[in-house]
DNA sequence: GCGACGATACTCGAAGCCGAGTATTCGAGG
DNA sequence: CCTCGAATACTCGGCTTCGAGTATCGTCGC
């Protein structure tokens, strides 16, 4: 199987803008921006560019013509293959059907934690906190004018999926805020202790088993 | 500033452990291992080297010595520096505080989701689900058993976290499936249409507005 | 009629990341 | 004693990604 062949969902949305109708790279990523697809999915136009051509290469993708006007530059437009429709149904069906583990920032931050004084880590939590409020509330907001709008559910439907996660997320991190300051949070003592001993210029030992 | 100097949180837990005491590569990657940060922190051996002589380079991290036992390769000792010290605080505190948007491949599938016929979509979300509700039992087995085990709820909080939006994810994705079973989502006969249309070979036309 | 500004349309070098490969040692089993 | 697999410790080529740069065109005010 071609390598990391993938790995970027930017990819996926190129041969679905495709599959409506050819484009040339330049209007895939305005379409994304005018659709708000670039609010999901990461589009950098360096990596447009190199992604379209490792598909032209995989034979996803195909240049149906090259056409100038003026003394532009160049606008090379390609289309979708019977290959790439196949792809393109077969890569999103994956996508939904199976979960896979993301690594995101906050989990790496959370299984480093103990690095952090407990008093430190508190602060830091609540900030999170607080920051998660006012995005749910901005992101509220806009999808309330979305809907006023007369945009159908069905194409907001990765905005809720985030609104949903977040304030998931929003209510753990102010569950565990309230475990580390009450002093309910099994593992506590041990945290507190450690950062003493480093308080005293002794090395830190590991804490597993 | 350096460029991506932060984007790769393995440079973070190399910090991290080196905070704690010299080690070498292998060791690193261990030691990771043995107490399940790879499940959180994406390890790959060629990515370590690398990430590792970066840190060296900007001087966050330098080399202690170099050993050698028997006739094996050698081994090269890497310890943190009083600047590597700020910036394993100084970035764990940003990642624990400040929520960023990551982008992951089932909110891209979601936002291309009109791409599958409603149908097909129904019954990929519904295996999503499936995978979701297994997947949730063996965490929470896992999660069982290193509580038994004695291990403390502060080592295991970043397991804790996947879980708890794990679980909100499994909540809304029944919910969606639901509103499509149960023809209640809006916009679901506009979904219907398009695919009828490119049933009979006509184009897709641009569904924004 | 000219100068600033944003949109159009890409290009390129540097850096990062992946994953398979290399070479050695050690221990267990037959 | 010999082999086989796991562990040790890294190396390397190639693809991917980043982000800043280039150059032209339309247009709006003055």
């Amino acid at each position: 199987m071609a390598p990391r062949s993938r790995s970027n969902p930017l990819a996926l949305a190129v041969l679905a803008l495709l599959f409506e109708r050819p484009m040339h790279p330049y209007e895939l990523a305005a379409t994304m921006r005018e659709r708000r697809k670039e609010e999901s999915i990461k589009l950098n136009f360096g990596t447009l560019y190199s992604v379209v051509q490792s598909l032209e290469k995989r034979e996803l993708v195909r240049v149906k013509e090259v056409v100038r006007e003026g003394r532009r530059p160049e606008r090379t437009i390609y289309e979708i293959t019977e290959a790439g429709k196949l792809e393109l149904q077969d890569w999103l069906s994956e996508l939904v059907s199976v979960p896979v583990r993301e690594y995101t920032g906050f989990e790496a931050g959370l299984s480093l934690l103990p690095v952090l004084e407990p008093g430190v880590a508190v602060r830091l939590l609540e900030e999170r906190r607080a920051r998660l409020e006012q995005g749910l509330a901005q992101a509220e907001a806009a999808w309330g004018m979305a809907v006023k709008d007369g945009l159908p559910r069905l194409l907001m439907i990765e905005a809720e999926y985030v609104v949903v996660l977040r304030r998931a997320e929003l209510e753990w991190v102010g569950g565990l805020v309230e475990e580390i300051r009450g002093g309910s949070l099994d593992g506590l003592e041990m945290w507190r202790e450690w950062h003493r001993r480093i308080g005293d210029g002794l090395p830190m030992e590991a804490g597993e088993g």
